[in-house]
DNA sequence: CGTATATTTCCGCGATAATCGAATTATGGA
DNA sequence: TCCATAATTCGATTATCGCGGAAATATACG
């Protein structure tokens, strides 16, 4: 992954909005939520969230969709993943003992038994 | 882990130099780096580093100690995971298809065979 | 004590980002 | 066609951030 597309995807994610825009895509898993949807749970003006949406997406961290009057928004978790991957790159020039800790807690993710 | 605390950490990683900082002293494990160093090897002057260093140690992401005339960073790595495991959190809705990809990717860390 | 090295702090200017109201586009249904 | 709903785009103001020069602090050493 690219330095300049991890800046773009960590910039995204750091704003309160966003972030928790972020989140509630990344739990409601493929089927995503409609924009509509996301502003009243998060309970901000469609304005605001449609702007936040749009910076997500450009930064490769949610997908779009439309389905009727509504704009289905999901993660993009293989992105997701890149970025993760990029922060842990190369981490501890191979001392294990330092990253293992931090490579097992990963490995309990929520919905991963 | 606490949203603004998220935050925090997600916006000093989102800027070239401190993203590069930072990756630069994962990579560099429990020794650490000085200051002086890492300026020199990112090639900025020393007290554009030195505010970056301060964003990234008021995040939690790195930790400071003195040695002589130089002060040596380290990151932390226990922050690290928690800013990733607080991006993954809920992952998916505990649909397993859809995230294991993601946590299988993160088992083989550069480190940790 | 005086000097050199390492790092940080202060300050001001230019650029970038956040916010919110108002207007605009797109779709579905009577 | 006309209206209501869903979402986005525009525009202007305000706040925040990034940058670099200059000065200040801390440590080491002769």
């Amino acid at each position: 992954m690219e330095s300049n597309a991890a800046i773009a995807s960590l910039s995204a994610l750091a704003h309160p909005v966003r972030l928790d825009t972020f989140r509630l895509l990344v739990q409601a898993g493929e089927t995503g939520l409609a924009a509509g949807e996301i502003a009243r749970r998060l309970g901000i003006l469609p304005n605001s969230l449609s702007t936040s949406l749009s910076i997500l997406n450009h930064a490769g961290l949610i997908t779009a969709r439309r389905d009727g009057r509504s704009i289905i928004y999901s993660a993009a978790y293989g992105r997701m993943r890149e970025v993760v991957a990029f922060l842990l790159e190369d981490c501890c020039s191979g001392r294990p003992e330092i990253c293992a800790p931090v490579a097992q807690s990963l490995e309990r993710l929520a919905c991963c038994p």
